[in-house]
DNA sequence: GGTGTCATGTAAACAGTTACATGATTTT
DNA sequence: AAAATCATGTAACTGTTTACATGACACC
């Protein structure tokens, strides 16, 4: 799964340029991506070679220059061709796990704290991400359907962190 | 979270080879890297240098020389320093979830047969976790609470895909 | 006068994967 | 005869992050 095609998806919605794509990237719960620069405007001139995407330079007075990138033809095509292709399993990346997985050497007390520090960051989190699915910026609302695909995508990453929370406060329970 | 302090973890259990570290990683829910030769016996090289373990190397008739190493008091203080760290927040990297961003391209059997692959693929891996957590090899059951921690924590790895698969039917629910 | 936004890009470093390389023994 | 296990390591590549670099304008 590259960002190239987080790219493409982004530009079939609209046309847009590295900074829009950045901050949508940035932005979003479920575009893993740190959305960088290098990252993002290398993505470009490779879209370009590939004649997935074109630009247009449109000049401005007293702000940089632009360039404004839109999807092609081929680029849809390659995008529904991605679309349909087959689905990846999740890769969850838990360092808290590795860590709990030599917490032994920590008395009660350490490790009740160290798992209420962990119940406060997801606690915090979760709530950053309820809060992005109220907000929902950049969210394309095209069809119903479409709609209700990012309502499920927003809910898909909010239940993952209930499903976290829950289960670290079942831990603390059982170690009471 | 680096590789090198799951190493160090695994020194900490019992003294190993490098070959057998690559055994444990891959075959661990929650170490999430790939346990790769590059990674982990370049590691070995840097724990030596910071003299977090030592190594000594066995020769053996009829096989490949060893090096087995063996984690040191400095080590030891540096992976308890590491165990009581601030928590970091998980990482969830779901390319399902751009692919479905732009699938409402796809018309409602296409999408159905999409949603219905990505079941058919967390339900086997669910099935895999669980089974994993039946055999549990390489598991440390030095004390109860050891073992306690141990069960959470593939506990929360099934229970993650578990949320998955309640979300993607949930999904294909609505979408009826 | 400092910070934030708009807008592009590059350099260096680090992390991680795949594939290559060797070589003996054991199992199928 | 081929494949797997034991055991070490390297080379090349891809992906990702952090930091650097520029420059105008707007806001506090």
């Amino acid at each position: 799964m590259s960002i190239k095609l987080a790219i493409l998806g982004l530009l079939s919605w609209k046309p847009s340029t590295g900074y829009d794509l950045k901050k949508m990237i940035e932005d979003s719960s479920f575009m893993h991506w740190s959305g960088n620069n290098n990252q993002i405007y290398k993505s470009l001139v490779q879209l370009l070679e590939d004649g997935w995407v074109t630009h247009e330079v449109q000049h401005q007075e007293s702000s940089p220059s632009k360039k404004i990138y839109t999807i092609t033809d081929k680029g849809l095509a390659e995008l529904r061709n991605w679309v349909d292709s087959s689905p990846e399993l999740p890769e969850l990346k838990k360092g808290f796990l590795t860590q709990l997985a030599w917490a032994d050497q920590l008395n009660s007390k350490e490790l009740d704290d160290l798992l209420s520090r962990y119940e406060a960051e997801i606690s915090l989190h979760l709530a950053l991400q309820e809060e992005k699915k109220r907000r929902s910026l950049y969210v394309p609302n095209r069809t119903e359907r479409e709609a209700c695909l990012w309502e499920m995508i927003a809910e898909n990453i909010i239940s993952s962190y209930r499903n976290e929370l829950l289960w670290v406060q079942q831990l603390r329970q059982k170690l009471v």
